[in-house]
DNA sequence: CAGCTAGTTTAGGCAAGGTTAAATTTAAAT
DNA sequence: ATTTAAATTTAACCTTGCCTAAACTAGCTG
């Protein structure tokens, strides 16, 4: 079973399997063959080739025609790969003077280049931040991460107050665009007003500036609600 | 011929041929198979092998059983990959607190993951410097750099001045010792004496302090006599 | 419970970039 | 002018990671 569990250098293609499922793992509960094939533009029968080689290597459970488990030493590495993409993203935008919507292909490449002691010593740069600017939590080195599931702000009632805690980094024109309505994790808001038919939600900024916002876009906000 | 030269996406294994052929060539003037297996660490084969590709993608020339040679394609490229290890390294070492003598491994991942748009920022944060902190001079983006020939420790006569300026970045226990001896790129010393039969040198620094170095150390440091 | 569909896996291939062993060529030395 | 040693290339093969086409489950639907 465990074979080649303790090996340091991992391909770059099985560290993008590894973040991926974790990924889908956390948001889904499981991650499908297909699921992984669409998330990495790949075709599936790669991904069950692949996922072969993972369960050999010992960094992943299958079950034929189920989906797949990361074991504990392939969740291990899929944090490290998280860690060290959020962190990258901190720096080229603290450091760097990257945007907020540009350093997504950026860290995607670096995140297989940087050894841990380069990602120690800008994590230390930083102040050793808890989120990188996205929102999302950055995985301590000794693998441990905040699990917190904040609810989309299509959840938030009318009425109700919330804050923005995070949005997905992938996507650069709707970075580009939130960041325009000036939204960013942190602000609070108040849900003003909503139209029926998944229609789009006006809400309220801290300045009293209101803004419309899509169901779509809305849904991608994940937002945790003022008690 | 001219096949496929003006590709973005060059292999990592294409990029380092390319600086070890270029490195070559300004060294001794030529690249021989075997000579570029042994920077590259691979079998000569294996060499055969690429070279017939990169001469396909017009990257280089190649006469069979004699060496070969970068086309204008080929040069512009390793000096890209030049440039980027050249300013990685100043970067670490001035903005990151690497050592001198440790940031070579990093770089040489890191070389194949940046993004021009990076290098310019590492670049501009930096203040462009003209050479890197081992005294390599750096290739500006339009792909100039400077070409002076130093001359190595073991060519300056006994009697006479001259700057250090430029030591090998690779080898890094030879770095940790150089550093040790108080030599950096830029000091100026004396040639005091000299053993025979390929001995040590004496050498005397601007504070008086007098070293003795053994001559393969001396061959490695590359010097500049003053006029 | 039989059948269909969607999702998954197997089979067979391909390109990149390595390997070792054998054949060639160059160039140096008798 | 040969012979020979060293360098280079060719041949045959391996691994990784992807592909398409075809075969196979699982699980819903009638």
């Amino acid at each position: 079973m465990a074979a080649a569990v303790e090996r340091q250098g991992l391909s770059r293609s099985i560290e993008d399997y590894l973040k991926v499922i974790y990924k889908l793992q956390f948001q889904s509960g499981s991650a499908q063959t297909s699921a992984i094939a669409e998330a990495l533009s790949i075709a599936p029968p790669s991904v069950s080739g692949m996922v072969k080689r993972l369960a050999e290597a010992g960094l992943l459970t299958h079950a034929r025609y189920r989906g797949v488990q990361l074991t504990e030493a392939g969740e291990r590495q899929a944090l490290t790969m998280l860690r060290r993409h959020r962190i990258i993203e901190s720096y080229l935008i603290e450091q760097l003077g990257y945007d907020w919507h540009n350093v997504h292909e950026e860290a995607e490449r670096l995140e297989h280049a940087v050894s841990d002691g380069l990602i120690e010593r800008m994590d230390r740069a930083l102040g050793r931040p808890s989120h990188d600017p996205h929102g999302a939590p950055i995985p301590t080195a000794e693998g441990e991460i905040e699990t917190t599931h904040y609810v989309p702000m299509t959840d938030i009632e009318v009425g109700s107050a919330a804050y923005l805690r995070m949005v997905a980094d992938t996507d650069s024109e709707r970075l580009r665009f939130i960041a325009s309505l000036g939204l960013r994790p942190g602000v609070q808001f108040d849900v003003v007003a909503r139209q029926p038919f998944n229609g789009p939600l006006t809400i309220r900024l801290g300045d009293d500036r209101e803004e419309v916002i899509g169901y779509e876009l809305a849904q991608s906000l994940q937002c945790e609600k003022v008690q």
